[in-house]
DNA sequence: TACAATTTTCAGAAATTACTGAAAATTCAA
DNA sequence: TTGAATTTTCAGTAATTTCTGAAAATTGTA
């Protein structure tokens, strides 16, 4: 378990962004380090590689798990666990989608709708209110567009995605073709 | 500037969100205050209304104009700075999509770039630059995506999100059009 | 220009979050 | 079932982040 130059600067960087991405920075490495890595690596082989306690891989990797980014197998020969992360690139973005999805929006939207079913005490409530419901709608919605996210293909997602500033036509042609 | 019930409860989920949204707490419920209050409010009232000091409030304002999701206004006749939040929501979503686009996104395009110039050392090298251009190119793609949004007016990507389920079918149809 | 009002800065304190080593719990082969 | 290998837990510590009060800087009016 060598990390090269290149290696390491990516790790770093993975560290650095890591507290952004809604993990942290231990978290950030230990995905980096077992995305950028072909094969399966074991509790130890991270704890060397980013010189932190076994105990602190054995956290993070619980955590990992319950983001679902890592797959758990196992060696014929070898009883420790090996983890590795999907294969596939448009997996691990999906899967961050949902769970930041669970871990950021449902609650708000909770929070929204519990605040709109109460009666507005005063005038600044009923602003209060408008505001919220405001936010609740542009939020459901893009909930809506991230279970529909959930359910796409990666064929799909990269076709759309890859529409880039065609999307803008598209609307365009949608546009004019409800109001005809 | 009293806070109603309702407003307390929303103004302390903004603030267990805020750290998750890339701010903190103390950022998420300046926000939330700003966002929820008609008029415009100055650090003193901000201070009040969530009982953290007015030097801690002054830090909150510079952080919350740097992502420039605040507008400073005068009042005549008062020589205090007041703040308010954009009346459209779809302005307050856009900015945040760029700025954290800025913050995330593009140092690490920046980082995956530098990466992928490098010589691989080794094989294993050869692996992680294959991975990093498959990240890449996920992230130019959404990059490009978050650039397209930004130019929309609020109207747009109104109608893009309401598409909802209905983006799936444009994307069958594209393929098909393609396809022929 | 002088000065009161207001905002900003910043060093230290407080609070929070992350990390470690040791011990407990679990797993699995014999 | 036993016990060695492995993983997990957790209390205490370390590191980081956030917050405060006091002082400095800035602003705008007279």
């Amino acid at each position: 378990m060598t990390i090269t130059p290149m290696q390491q600067s990516l790790i770093s960087h993975f560290g650095e962004m890591g507290s952004r991405w809604g993990l942290n920075r231990t978290l950030g490495q230990m995905y980096a380090v077992i995305v950028l890595t072909e094969n399966p690596l074991n509790a130890d082989q991270i704890s060397e590689a980013l010189l932190i306690s076994r105990s602190n891989v054995s956290m993070g990797l619980k955590e990992l798990k319950s983001w679902n980014l890592i797959k758990l197998q196992h060696i014929p020969g070898d009883r420790k666990e090996y983890f590795s992360a999907p294969k596939d690139i448009w997996e691990i973005a999906r899967t961050l989608i949902i769970e930041r999805r669970k871990r950021e929006l449902d609650p708000t939207l909770t929070s929204f709708r519990d605040a709109l079913l109460q009666e507005p005490a005063n005038e600044s409530d009923i602003y209060t209110q408008r505001r919220v419901q405001e936010m609740h709608d542009l939020m459901e919605m893009v909930t809506i567009w991230s279970i529909e996210l959930q359910n796409m293909s990666s064929d799909k997602v990269s076709t759309l995605l890859k529409l880039g500033s065609g999307i803008s036509k598209i609307i365009d042609a949608k546009e004019k073709f409800l109001k005809k």
